[in-house]
DNA sequence: GTCGAATTACTCGGATATATAATGTCCGAGTCGGGCAGG
DNA sequence: CCTGCCCGACTCGGACATTATATATCCGAGTAATTCGAC
């Protein structure tokens, strides 16, 4: 998996921390992470075109949260970032070759293999459906009430 | 997710319905689903490294199963030919960069971001790791009871 | 006809190319804010 | 002093390199079967 995933959550919780009255530009969250402006651009505009995200161009743009975190999964930024396609995808290879000369009576039923990579596949998309970035800011907040303070302390001087 | 893993266990599969008694050279595992057989080989090799097969070297030679279907887990196969990484990787993005100049008293919880991860991938290998190749192929021969025989007769005669 | 050794054909195993995707960089279009001239 | 316009700086957006990974290929080491000859 990518590591935009990583970065798009961060920034997501962290647009959240900062408050999301004004637009945070792409260099000042990359300044903040410590990773390549231009490149985590890309991923932000990945997020704004799956609806979680909006632009805002010209001087004093940035970037700005489109809904709560409380209607932002874990599943939402993966997709956005990864793509809509699952990771294992099906060729069929059972009827491929020679080995089957019978018509396709036989394979009507979908490919066993092919069912279970999908089963553990939804357990996956569910867990992650069911995280908010709601619930890992407020996990975050427990366990280091002052975070968001001193984040914003930062910023403001950035 | 690479292809390998698609053909990794459906050749346990067919090694299986050819029954056990003799080893099944790349060449022929190929020639049945249309695959190039070098990077075929060369997944098979990964699944010996993993003690899932065993090859047999010289002429007449091959793969076969080095312990029952019964024993193989789909979760097996998949970290046979993927590696034992997972999938996400947290760097620690939450710590870099000067935002937070605190000493890590803040950080010494799990990243959140991380746990949610680790939850939904731990879901999926549960489930990969629930089904054994046995459950699959029972699964095939009740909707295909005929097709194993079919699968013998075209491989004696190649 | 039988035994035995050299030969041959075949297979795995890993080292080596190529294609594809992930990562990283760069420049142009657009927009806001401030400066500046005019009234 | 106030207003309107122009200029400059800043930012997103997508097009363009570069690196890593997955895919595909090739050749050598080794083994079993086969063949050939001698007894």
């Amino acid at each position: 998996m990518g590591a935009g995933v990583e970065w798009a959550a961060h920034c997501c919780l962290l647009l959240d921390w900062l408050g999301n009255d004004e637009a945070v530009s792409t260099a000042r969250l990359a300044a903040g992470f410590e990773i390549p402006p231009a490149y985590l651009n890309k991923q932000l505009q990945a997020l704004v075109r799956a609806g979680i995200l909006t632009s805002v161009p010209g001087a004093r743009g940035g970037f700005r949260l489109d809904r709560p975190l409380r209607k932002i999964t874990l599943m939402d930024v993966v997709a956005a970032i990864e793509g809509p396609d699952e990771a294992f995808e099906c060729t069929e290879i059972r009827q491929r070759g020679p080995g089957v000369d019978t018509p396709k009576r036989l394979f009507r039923r979908p490919c066993a293999v092919d069912a279970a990579m999908r089963s553990a596949e939804l357990q996956w998309r569910r867990a992650l459906a069911a995280r908010t970035l709601a619930d890992l800011r407020d996990t975050v907040d427990r366990s280091a009430p002052d975070l968001g303070e001193q984040l914003r302390d930062w910023y403001v001087h950035n």
